[in-house]
DNA sequence: TTGTATGCGTTATCAT
DNA sequence: ATGATAACGCATACAA
């Protein structure tokens, strides 16, 4: 029922291939015709079939986000919508449009083969992969163009990541500073990059104060705020005097903990979070946390993509983004 | 680079057209052809292009979803992830894909144009939609199968719903129950359907219960958590003893608001919300909320929108959800 | 039951 | 500078 080339054509009394050559901005077409031909085209709304335009030239101009749903909280937590807010601006401006696909750990393997192989997209942006995800592999073998979100250990990968590391030695280390001696931290799944890294950077940042790292001040969680507030429930019995938090979730079932123990916020246990969503400013006390800029790394990702989609190579990408530690009340600033 | 259905057809000694009906599930085909067929098929692992298949069936087995990125707040809402949730997960159902949208206001008119007309999609999903949309008019001419999330009050047009308005009486009528006599309310966007008929439903519960409705008791805000802050800093001087919110998100705001004028929840202000968005279990004290069941409304939203496209009727439906209201200590249940 | 031929709406190559 | 024509990979009407 819509229009095609052909209809423009004929009502603009020139053929099929002038009418593309306006389309594409081709140069070799007189301007008088151009003219002409563009304001029918305008008139009529014309939108060329993108299905027929794919099939012709390879390419879609359409771009996969996969989010794996089973590997963290979507609803609760603002990182996905963030991330793909970010992916969807810049996709705007590059006249690109996303595919999106929440896949359940069930059907996973199959989908991600099926979109790789089916030709909707000209490449996939992979956000939160574990550290084993076997997907990677599918990805490699299909050729496609794809970048993650988070950081894989495998050679020749294309990722991009904030530093998660960095950043956990960096929160740990203001926790060293203000003078606290009994540090603890609840990590994020430790089969993900970041709650990993995270970690790591908790170590690290102990080690280089020469300081002990006690296998009771390290409790374990899964990013959601239930897990926070267990996590600190059993951590409360060994007494730490801060603690550093891989995500401001779990930071906040922490904080529930510590109320319901009588524990005062940053007087008895000091806190620091990670993510510096929204509600962090919000809380009693506002959590000192560490931003990280998600919507511009989404951003990023997609012009690293599309770059790679109009360019034709497949360089091995590896961007990490900065961070910032946000200090508010909960670890004793004013 | 891909395999094409010629080639699976020469692997298995076969035509084009078999291998094409093995793949559609065509009856007229031999069991043992089709056996043989299929296995090249898994060996390989073939998938067809559906650029291909869109263009000669005219379908594409793809539904845009369209969230006006203007109108709400992504990032610290969970109604468009969960939303999203939902619909995704009826798509992998039915073997749909969603491409996703997020317009900004100044390109939306020209994006949405560009949306129904290039046959990337055989609907559309579109949330969040204002009273006054101009896109409405689009949706309508361009013959495309779509359906609204959120009430619309022109006639003939396809939409799927929360019930506001019962809702939001049946809210405020907890609080008149409770024997509450001056009972304010903060409203959404007056603009935005659902923030209109929560206040209707407010009006409404007021009245049928010979109530007065005072003007100084209702304060707009605009569902931001920042909103409902100043919302309530404004009403407390007009001393309510209760307030129906139009959202959780600006119920935080207004606790927020009461903690720091020293009022005690419920003693001195009691309140009700409306989304029961997971936090909301977790304030305190606890809120009670109106709970919405927004992932089955996007599921449900998409199954319609499909309906409609493969029956390829477009017969005007307006489906109503209905609501629960989750009463917690915020308004002085145990 | 299977194969052949045609068309879907573009782009791209080749003439003119 | 423009037009005719052949792909692109699939579905389908028709023939066998």
């Amino acid at each position: 029922m819509p229009l095609t080339l052909e209809d423009i054509a004929r009502l603009s009394g020139v053929s099929r291939s002038t009418v593309s050559r306006v389309i594409n901005a081709d140069l070799n077409v007189k301007e008088d015709t151009r003219r002409k031909v563009q304001e029918i085209i305008n008139n009529f709304n014309f939108q060329p079939n993108l299905a027929a335009k794919r099939l012709a030239t390879g390419r879609s101009n359409v771009i996969g986000v996969i989010i794996p749903a089973g590997v963290s909280d979507l609803f609760t937590d603002p990182y996905f919508p963030q991330l793909l807010q970010g992916i969807s601006a810049l996709c705007n401006t590059r006249d690109y449009s996303v595919m999106l696909w929440l896949t359940e750990p069930e059907y996973e393997r199959r989908m991600i083969s099926r979109i790789l192989h089916n030709s909707l997209v000209d490449g996939v942006v992979v956000a939160s992969i574990l550290m084993d995800d076997p997907i990677i592999q599918l990805l490699i073998e299909s050729k496609m163009p794809y970048i993650l979100i988070g950081r894989h250990p495998t050679e020749d990968v294309n990722y991009l990541d904030v530093d998660n590391l960095q950043a956990g030695r960096k929160a740990t280390m203001h926790l060293v500073r203000l003078g606290y001696k009994r540090i603890a931290t609840i990590t994020g799944k430790k089969n993900q990059v970041a709650g990993y890294d995270r970690y790591l950077g908790y170590v690290k940042a102990l080690q280089d104060s020469d300081m002990p790292v006690r296998p009771e001040l390290v409790a374990d969680g899964d990013f959601t705020e239930e897990s926070g507030y267990n996590a600190m429930q059993r951590l409360i019995m060994y007494r730490p005097d801060a603690v550093f938090i891989a995500n401001d979730m779990m930071a906040y079932g922490a904080m529930r903990a510590l109320r319901e123990a009588n524990l005062r916020i940053p007087e008895d246990v000091a806190i620091v979070g990670f993510d510096d969503i929204p509600a962090s400013s919000k809380t009693v006390p506002p959590l000192t946390t560490v931003r990280q800029a998600i919507a511009p790394m989404g951003g990023k990702a997609a012009d690293l993509l599309i770059n790679m989609i109009e360019s034709g190579t497949m360089t091995t990408q590896k961007v990490i983004m900065d961070t910032e530690l946000v200090v508010r009340e909960s670890c004793g600033a004013s």
